[in-house]
DNA sequence: CTTGACTCTCCGGTAGGCGGAGGGTGAAAG
DNA sequence: CTTTCACCCTCCGCCTACCGGAGAGTCAAG
């Protein structure tokens, strides 16, 4: 019914290199049947090869070992297989943005950037139901699906007709992970509701542009207001705006959205020359 | 026209983190334009937003350091754009890989291994074309193209109708490289033309297995071809050979190929039981 | 002149292994 | 019965692309 190898056979078995299975071993991922006592060589059971291959190939996609671990050590083949396809589904996600961000970039080599056109503008005061989190760059694109996912929920069932936003502290962009407060502006006598705090955002002048299609490449937009503001104008502190003028609930296609960056300033700058 | 910008307001143009900003001024990625004598601080230049932007496109991609060195320290424009392009199209095929990998899981989730029909087989010495390389496994694919796309042009020349195989030695298996030779049988007589070289393979007995459909999952016919070995014959020295009857040359879809794993065995084993 | 935000350097750690040194094992060949 | 040689062991350091934090200096506003 089955054998036992050495590591080496059960390298050529596995396509695993020895010093994989090595450590493997010693992070417990995948130990060997038994260790001769004398020499201390590993005996591994050809029983051991399907789980050693569904390790390589997830490894294969990534996945931490972590996951892996996870999914090897499932208690059954119900929770194993949940677990992966979940998994399985989210690698998808992810290819997907991969593509988006190459064809973004191979558009980028086409056409090169186009001018920007910046807008001076005063924000009053206004209050704004608000879901505030500590959110890591990488989630991001995850955090924004679920918060603007239950504003536009609540937006519904109240009727609101406002713009959603949210505010982007400075440490989110220097350290990658800080404050972001998504937010749906209401009437200022509104009090707080369900699921959802109340914010008062200050009022401040901005310097805005707009951003036209998918979110892939909004970080040109950044780089662009961002260089714009830092010749002509006076940066104010606080968090940098993003406007979701046309996003993704309004069931249009992603080149059709129209994002608003507001970047804080002192004042309006009075044209040089 | 461009600005000077401590790292921390750049960090927010290009939101690439200060830590990333400083790595890549030590290692003479991203120097900025100038540092303060006095007090050690960089200062960068909003000119210096487009390229910190490709920096970090490119590692949104995966793509290391080095290349991305490489493109972004390239002597022109339509150098870089090449540079450029050739990754991206490398990318799209790991990208369609990766695909396929998962569809491969998918469908192992689904559906379970079959039982492995295992022949056994005594073949003759034979004399071929072929190509030997020192070949790192994750090159394997690539390296696969242009040798068979070679050795499948000679063939075509030379009339030849023999199927192409080639060997892999323990080491390709148990340290992540080693010797490949792709072959293409030909008469006996044969002597050595352009290009390729001439090898003459030993006779031998194989327990073989077929596998029918693409690469993807090749490793599930080594583990149930190897644990059959293990289990029930006596393995031989010699590196493992595999036989391409139906592959990319052919003209047909993945799923029409055929290829035959041969594990060298020392004999035929007896039945037991 | 203080406060607080920002910046500096340096040191150490992370994942998932690879590479190599130095030394023990096992089985077949002489 | 010994030698050879492939195989195996452990241990240590290195790799990439940064992140975290300590300890100390710097800048601008109040």
């Amino acid at each position: 019914m089955t054998a036992s190898v050495t590591i080496g056979e059960f390298s050529r078995l596995t396509h695993l290199s020895v010093k994989t299975l090595h450590h493997y071993h010693e992070i417990g991922l995948l130990a060997p049947a038994r260790i001769d006592a004398s020499s201390g060589y590993r005996r591994y059971e050809t029983a051991q090869v399907p789980v050693a291959q569904l390790i390589r190939r997830l490894r294969d996609l990534q996945m931490p070992l972590a996951q892996v671990r996870a999914v090897v050590e499932a208690p059954d083949v119900q929770t194993r297989d949940q677990t992966l396809r979940l998994h399985l589904d989210q690698m998808e996600r992810e290819l997907a943005q991969t593509r988006d961000v190459v064809t973004s970039l191979r558009s980028m080599l086409t056409l090169p950037a186009g001018e920007l056109a910046v807008e001076y503008r005063f924000m009053p005061a206004f209050r704004a139901y608000s879901v505030t989190d500590r959110v890591e760059r990488d989630s991001i694109g995850e955090w924004c699906a679920t918060t603007f996912g239950l504003l536009g929920e609540i937006a519904g069932l109240h009727g609101i007709a406002a713009t959603a936003g949210a505010t982007y502290s400075d440490e989110f962009f220097t350290e990658e992970v800080g404050e972001v407060v998504g937010f749906l502006p209401v009437a200022p006598d509104q009090s707080a509701i369900d699921r959802v705090g109340l914010t008062d955002l200050p009022a401040g002048f901005f310097a805005i542009a707009r951003h036209d299609g998918p979110f892939t490449d909004f970080d040109r937009v950044y780089g662009a207001l961002g260089s714009h503001v830092a010749e002509y104008c006076e940066v104010a502190p606080g968090p940098i705006r993003e406007l979701y003028l046309v996003g993704p609930g309004d069931g249009v296609d992603e080149s059709e959205f129209r994002t608003e960056v507001c970047w804080p300033i002192q004042r309006i700058p009075t044209p040089k020359g």
